[in-house]
DNA sequence: CACTTGTGTCATTAT
DNA sequence: GAATAATGACACAAG
């Protein structure tokens, strides 16, 4: 086959001609009269072209649908896995799911400025579809607020419309939508403690106001959600554009340009909600009073201990061989709970200790290190714990020093290198675990107290009190494994105190033989001392020996041999002979 | 990355 | 026979 390599620019008439008769000589072969073609090779080539665009669009999509799960998704600090976020139990069982991909895709961003957005999106949407039963004006607004909202948010009238904006068709679909929103808003580990607060707070209509944004008026304000857009429909409320301008008016600094803080956001929408800010007479749908139902109190426990949980990501107070745990978490507990119950009172009973002690250790090693509750656990601390924490102690832990934060360090990160405490602090680990699990479970004394009292004054102790049967679990559950941990310790004292006595034993031994042999050794050598004497003794006396004519005995034919009674004879020693055998 | 050490926990046995 | 202590065995974290 002939090569022909075709210039990029239109070939010239004669190079054509060339090719047509070419080809003509080369038809046998099978070649194409297109293969020199150059227009029919550009359109080959724009085709290509057009299946590249296709792939990386589909590429780009098939990125976005992961970001999107990825935000179903929770980073487990430990693994480094991502693992399912819990489901946050919603309105209703039936909410339809949709995948957050739907409101991704417009927007492809990259890290937390998507994140954010997303968030800002689905409040506003959420609150879009609320905002029939809620009537908020615009002229609560401050008319000096230095927040204009013109400059970020159209006039909701004057507003181009998104065709996603242009739904709200029926009542069912609102719910719907609604519902999904929530889902999808909820899914973000970290909003997931706002969930339940603005659920609470929906339920009783609280929502902000003039006063709020005039307190929040000295942040500055950037537009956390250049992505919004209002609709513009007549029946589109006005309370969503209000609620997102004071929304975003209400938080500080927040840049979409630069690194978002979950935990500030959190913080800023409590405060954004909190009716203790936000006071100022409302009218719900029923036409109540706000101000009536700001009178009711309002446990405020729950919006720090939310957040302090929340800290946790989910924590969950798992405990009890007795296959008893509870999930604490108010953050996870559903929506329609009341914001009032205690925190402790709707516990979950659905663990075994194992499964427990797993999730133990995932709640330890996923210790926030801005977790609320990390006071060393005493009775009187234990008391002295008020039902209502100031707020600020769970808010204000981003302004804390880092000193002040100094927390129960993951075993993963430890920071302090290994010393002699860690026995202790692997100790008060797991007392910190029982505390929490006690205090979880209400139980009204000390973990120290549970292991340590006498039996007597501990059967006192638990005969003041009644307990449910997951309380009397656990305290016997703790008893039995602090018992079980200080025999533990004592065993293995035991274990080696016995080696080292055993070792000390071995060593005196050892001395021991070897003063034996040293005492063996002079015995002998005192015994060949003696043998040697005895021996030139024998000799001396046997020397001295004559027989009648004068002569001295042969040693070869006599020698001196002694009787029982002491007497000394020379014998023969053929008769010697004889004499041993009759001795024999 | 295998090994050692220290610790908590559980199951079982001893008291 | 229940309560408690003792102990072997195992898992886990950290060095």
């Amino acid at each position: 086959m002939m090569e022909i390599e075709l210039p990029p620019a239109k070939q010239s008439q004669q190079d054509m001609d060339l090719i047509d008769i070419l080809w003509k000589q080369d038809i046998d072969l099978g070649v194409g009269r297109e293969v020199f073609d150059y227009s029919q090779r550009q359109k080959e080539y724009e085709l290509e072209k057009q299946k590249k665009l296709e792939q990386e669009h589909q590429e780009q999509l098939l990125k976005e649908q992961e970001k999107a799960l990825y935000a179903h998704l929770q980073l487990d600090e430990e693994t480094g896995e991502f693992i399912p976020v819990q489901p946050v139990p919603m309105v209703a069982a039936a909410a339809v799911t949709q995948p957050v991909t739907s409101s991704l895709q417009s927007k492809p961003e990259v890290g937390q400025e998507l994140y954010i957005d997303e968030c800002m999106k689905i409040l506003a949407d959420t609150f879009q579809y609320e905002a029939p039963q809620m009537n908020f004006h615009q002229t609560a607004m401050a008319p000096n607020s230095p927040i204009d909202t013109s400059q970020n948010f159209l006039p909701t009238e004057q507003q181009p419309v998104p065709e996603s904006w242009q739904n709200t068709t029926t009542n069912t679909e609102n719910v719907q939508d609604m519902e999904r929103a929530w889902e999808e808003l909820l899914s973000i580990p970290e909003l997931q403690c706002l969930g339940n607060q603005i659920e609470s707070l929906i339920d009783l209509s609280l929502y902000p106001n003039q006063e709020a944004m005039s307190e929040t008026s000295n942040y500055m304000f950037h537009n956390p959600l250049p992505n919004i857009e209002k609709p513009a429909e007549d029946t589109a409320p006005v309370f969503s554009s209000d609620f997102v301008d004071t929304f975003a008016s209400n938080v500080p600094t927040v840049n979409t340009n630069s690194t978002f803080n979950v935990e500030s956001f959190c913080d800023d929408i409590f405060t954004l909600i909190d009716p203790k800010v936000t006071n100022v007479p409302l009218t719900d749908n029923c036409g109540q009073s706000f101000t009536e139902l700001l009178n009711e109190p309002v446990d405020i426990t729950d919006l720090s201990l939310c957040k302090a949980f929340n800290g946790n990501s989910p924590t969950e107070f798992n405990d009890s061989d007795s296959g008893i745990s509870i999930n604490t978490s108010p953050c996870a507990t559903s929506p329609g709970q009341s914001m009032g119950s205690s925190i402790y009172g709707d516990a979950h009973y659905s663990y075994s200790d194992s499964e427990m002690e797993d999730m133990d250790s995932t709640t330890e090693t996923a210790e926030n290190p801005k977790e609320t509750f990390t006071v060393p656990f005493t009775e009187d601390a234990f008391y002295a714990l008020s039902p209502i924490v100031p707020l600020d102690i769970c808010f204000d832990l981003e302004a804390q020093t880092p000193s002040e934060k100094e927390l129960p360090v993951k075993p993963g990160q430890s920071k302090t290198p290994f010393t002699k405490d860690k026995a202790l602090s692997r100790q008060e680990a797991r007392f910190s675990r029982d505390e929490q699990r006690a205090r979880a479970l209400k139980v009204p004394f000390s973990v120290d107290k549970i292991v340590n009292l006498p039996v007597d004054e501990f059967n006192a102790l638990m005969s003041k009190h009644q307990f449910n049967e997951a309380q009397l679990a656990l305290i016997r559950d703790i008893r039995r494994r602090g018992k079980n941990k200080v025999a533990a310790q004592n065993c293995r004292k035991r274990k080696m105190e016995n080696i080292v006595e055993l070792e000390t034993d071995l060593d005196k031994l050892k001395y021991e033989k070897e003063k034996l042999l040293a005492e063996k050794g002079e015995y002998n050598s005192s015994l060949q001392l003696l043998k040697k004497q005895l021996g030139s003794l024998y000799m001396e006396v046997f020397s001295k020996l004559r027989d009648e004519d004068g002569n001295k005995y042969s040693p070869q034919e006599y020698s001196l041999q002694q009787t029982k009674d002491g007497n000394v004879f020379l014998v023969p020693k053929a008769k010697k002979i004889e004499i041993k055998k009759e001795q024999v």
